[in-house]
DNA sequence: CGGAGGCTTGAGCGCCATCAACGAGTGTGG
DNA sequence: CCACACTCGTTGATGGCGCTCAAGCCTCCG
């Protein structure tokens, strides 16, 4: 457990910088992680609100266990799914600036995290350029993922849009090789899921269904099998993510 | 002319940081505004591709006259406008990061921009700290706004989404000191709206005639007129950004 | 004047929401 | 051990919001 745990603290695993700016960044990682580490292991059980909305000066997580997802409820009762966060993810690098949180922050399941307080994280910043630049390259990520998903739920129907947030979490996983092959266990009910697509969960409910039938995946309580990944890859219309993410550049 | 482009380079007004961070944050602004004054002033027609979603290490922009947006383009001609830039905003600080452009940087308007490189930038960055956390706060903003235009897709119907859109277009505006009374241009036309809040452009322009018709917002051509501030608040449900920002914490 | 781009309006349909009932799995207490 | 409650998921019936297709209008401009 310990080998894994150090693995998929690796965070942004996979994913290439600027020419220049690689090293910085990573060495950025090792000690921002460092940080964290130094940081007493906290856990809590699914559906916990680690922040609420409301929240003043939320502190800086790293997940270590278990998803989290970044929620937003209206006043009648809807809400919204912006973000889900793997092990591995940090979040709430902005609650660090802006001093507070725009959306509530709740366990998905039983989790494991660490957290560091606004004043500690922008000590750090302003001690080491790098960890700065480090969390730069952090919420330049996040931020990819969340246009993605603007994307996603901007034109895709509902078919195409469980096909890319399942190709996405996959990923998302395997670059941290917290999996290796293509099944992985996703703690979130169908309402949250269709709280995340903009979908009702009785209509991902019957997508599944339909995935189902023609093999593509398989979706049994939270046990995701992926039964034709190229095929997935083909529904999701150009938006998985795709591989030409591996070319590593060395500044 | 000359004042107008000097406060709207301000840039974040109107937002509030965490206590403790404030000061930095705005020391930072006057100095990565100073640097991007010194660049030369460039400007790009109506429909200019200032970075293509393949460019290999674009610049990051600050527009100061104009309308800019980010859009995807899907193989099969579907797009979304996943953000749309005013004058004052800094645009691309991933690029810096990343080193490649997720999406397509398009110009609305006439636009007048000044841009620096991304090694430029991290030099910027590594000499002063606080620009660096000028940086995140923008990049912050940029999420958050994000997250609310998700959330506005993900769970709005289209008259919510058009009055969400055309009200934080418009607190954007006023920020900035860029507009006054409650009218302004808008270069857009209904099909980018379309793309940005994933509709026709059919129903872009059914939903403007119905909030017409409700005496609630008047939109001709790239003019927009909100008639009933309230009540248009009203229609956005809750996700309009409320004036609870505007009380600037000093620590 | 003709063409192009943008907007409007109508008719018809389809994807997805809503409403409702039921089933399956799990935990709790009697 | 079973009754019960509760959450979560499934399935069917029905309807509506928004899409598609299509035609026509307006404004701008060469």
């Amino acid at each position: 457990m310990e080998n894994r745990t150090d693995s998929l603290l690796e965070g942004l695993g996979g994913v290439t910088f600027a020419a220049g700016a690689t090293e910085d960044v990573l060495a950025g990682g090792r000690q921002l992680r460092q940080a964290f580490r130094e940081a007493p292991r906290r856990s809590a059980d699914r559906g916990t609100m680690l922040v609420g909305a409301e929240t003043r000066d939320p502190p800086v997580f790293m997940l270590d266990r278990g998803f989290a997802y970044r929620a937003f409820s209206l006043p009648d009762g809807r809400r919204a799914i912006v973000d889900i966060l793997l092990p591995g993810d940090v979040a709430g690098l902005d609650h660090a600036i802006l001093g507070r949180a725009t959306h509530d922050v709740i366990a998905a399941n039983m989790l494991g995290y660490r957290s560091l307080s606004p004043p500690a994280l922008r000590d750090l910043m302003a001690a080491s350029p790098s960890i700065a630049l480090h969390a730069l390259a952090l919420m330049a990520e996040t931020r990819a993922r969340c246009d993605s998903h603007t994307i996603a739920i901007t034109r895709l129907d509902a078919r195409e849009r469980i096909a890319t947030f399942v190709l996405g979490v996959y990923q998302r996983l395997r670059r941290r090789e917290l999996i290796a092959r293509p099944t992985f266990n996703l703690p979130l009910t169908q309402e949250q899921v269709a709280d995340h697509l903009g979908l009702t969960m009785v209509h991902v409910s019957r997508t599944l269904r339909r995935l189902r039938e023609e093999r593509l995946l398989h979706v049994d309580r939270q046990v995701v099998i992926i039964l034709d990944l190229d095929g997935l890859r083909a529904v999701a219309a150009g938006l998985s993510v795709a591989p030409h993410r591996l070319a590593l550049e060395i500044g």
